[in-house]
DNA sequence: GTTCCGCATGAATCGATAG
DNA sequence: ACTATCGATTCATGCGGAA
């Protein structure tokens, strides 16, 4: 067949990228994470990105988990996140505790504690402020805004590639001003105009920056017929952080797969685990609509090879 | 004199005011929070609001707390702020964890435990969400851009005036209302069973909404020589949520008089220490430029009697 | 093609009532 | 006196069909 060079130009450049990609793997398995671990090699992991259920919460789907048995439930399987990850790998944990009998639950900061006593080092919390969260009204506190993205290592000296998830300075002027809006009449009356404005002027010139440590991002709530843990946004951000293409992530509680699918699309491996049937055959329809195809020999899927 | 009929009402309207501010008192005291606290009386004070040097900063003025120390020396105070506050008061803490050796530090969390166990309820975090956080630049993180605001209570029933503290309705509002379907004008139950519906129609007219618990306020400084650990913003929110006209608010880290000065544009009297001599100076200067008088015989500030 | 607009949805929590 | 269930309240988002 002839082709234009245009075409011939866009075709091989597909061939290309098809085996750059091919270079991935894409396991789903299902199974408790406790034990589905433990097939898993020691230090063969760059990223572990997962929001597990929380406490008593996800009921119908994971059974629920209480909270005075959530730390103990936890921290064997944090034990093999511990061994998979490799040294200068990044394990990320997406969680919130819940209110019981009109306090905050202590789960989430027991676990933290637990976890450096298992040798993890506690590095940062990320913020994940929920720009539409929850609505309702309670007497005693307001709707609950945020969540906390924990960042533990095994070793100080981790994988992480700041450029990568610069931001445009428009996009995050365009952000930072629609969000004001919220706020700027809860400051009226203080005297900052001229200190945020000096601000905006030193960001005049520059094209891209780097975030804080707070991510303010919607969560997905719009019609689809699985409902995911956290938006795209999230992991594709801390992939994109944390680490390289080919690089290989694992999700444990992988739910209907939005770290595998941001994985395929950023060209990295991803191993996932969950314990329910339907999210697990979920997940595999979502990989082979995507166009990867099931290796019988490996056990996982693979990009179609041209 | 006289007075035309417009400026005769002004005139009456000014003294009001001023024996309605008469009822509140200022008191700055010199000295260690932990011994000065116990001349306060027990069940006297609303609100306590402050934001302690944190661990090993500020080292030239406070001394610089240790890491390792830190909770053992903020329980003392915690237990004496537990005695003086009503039981329908309320303790926000305003405080970060600054990183060690790479990792963020333990303190703060194990400081939650520690005072629930005092007897403590932990009642909610709030996200001081800092939209002009402090530039730089490091190989591992990214910069900090948010605080905690811990609630703690004495009891389940507290105070709260949520009204006092309303924002604008966001802008989804003018299109979304626009033009309601009939769904909108009933009680439409959520399909999931959660058992949430909604009533549009009841939004119309609607101008204002209750906040959440993440408050994105720029940092702002009184003066560069005066440490001012938040800007008046923070205390003026949880002042006008938490308290009444004439109730009285207590910052045992009072710095540079934030809280104190923002009580008092709030019409509420102020309890406040700081065991920096030229910050407790300076606090009175500040109440003095407002013209406030101080009082001999009771030993502290007042508005000036007409 | 764009823009407009209807609409379901989301890790929620409290107090009252029932067992 | 305990725990379990139930009704009530609420805001922002982006898909998908219509204009």
């Amino acid at each position: 067949m002839a082709y234009p060079i245009k075409s011939i130009n866009a075709y091989n450049r597909a061939i290309m990228l098809d085996n750059e990609r091919k270079k991935n793997k894409y396991a789903v398995l299902l199974g408790d994470s406790k034990s589905i671990l433990q097939n898993i090699s020691s230090d063969s992991v760059d990223l572990v990105i997962t929001s597990p259920p929380y406490s008593d919460q996800r009921k119908q789907t994971y059974g629920g988990i209480k909270a005075e048995e959530y730390v103990d439930w936890f921290m064997p399987i944090a034990s093999e996140l511990q061994r998979v990850l490799k040294p200068t790998g990044t394990f990320i944990l997406n969680i919130k505790e819940k209110v019981i009998n009109g306090e905050r639950s202590t789960y989430v900061i027991e676990l933290i504690l637990e976890m450096r006593k298992q040798g993890w080092l506690w590095t940062e919390e990320f913020i994940w402020n929920k720009k539409n969260c929850y609505p309702g009204k309670w007497p005693n506190r307001f709707r609950d805004s945020w969540e906390r993205l924990l960042q533990f290592n095994k070793s100080r000296h981790f994988y992480m590639d700041q450029d990568a998830v610069k931001v445009p300075i428009g996009d995050w002027a365009k952000t930072r001003l629609s969000n004001l809006s919220d706020t700027d009449r809860i400051r009226d009356n203080a005297k900052n105009n001229s200190g945020f404005g000096k601000n905006v002027s030193n960001w005049i010139g520059r094209e891209m920056v780097y975030p804080t440590n707070v991510l303010t991002l919607a969560t997905e709530c719009y019609n689809k017929n699985h409902s995911a843990a956290f938006p795209q946004d999230i992991p594709e951000w801390f992939i994109k952080l944390f680490t390289k293409e080919h690089d290989t992530i694992l999700d444990p509680f992988l739910g209907s797969g939005t770290t595998m699918l941001v994985a395929e699309k950023l060209n990295r491996s991803c191993i996932g685990i969950d314990i329910v049937p339907e999210y697990v055959e979920m997940t595999k329809e979502r990989l082979s609509d995507i166009g990867l195809i099931y290796n019988e020999e490996e056990g996982c899927y693979e990009p179609v090879i041209y």
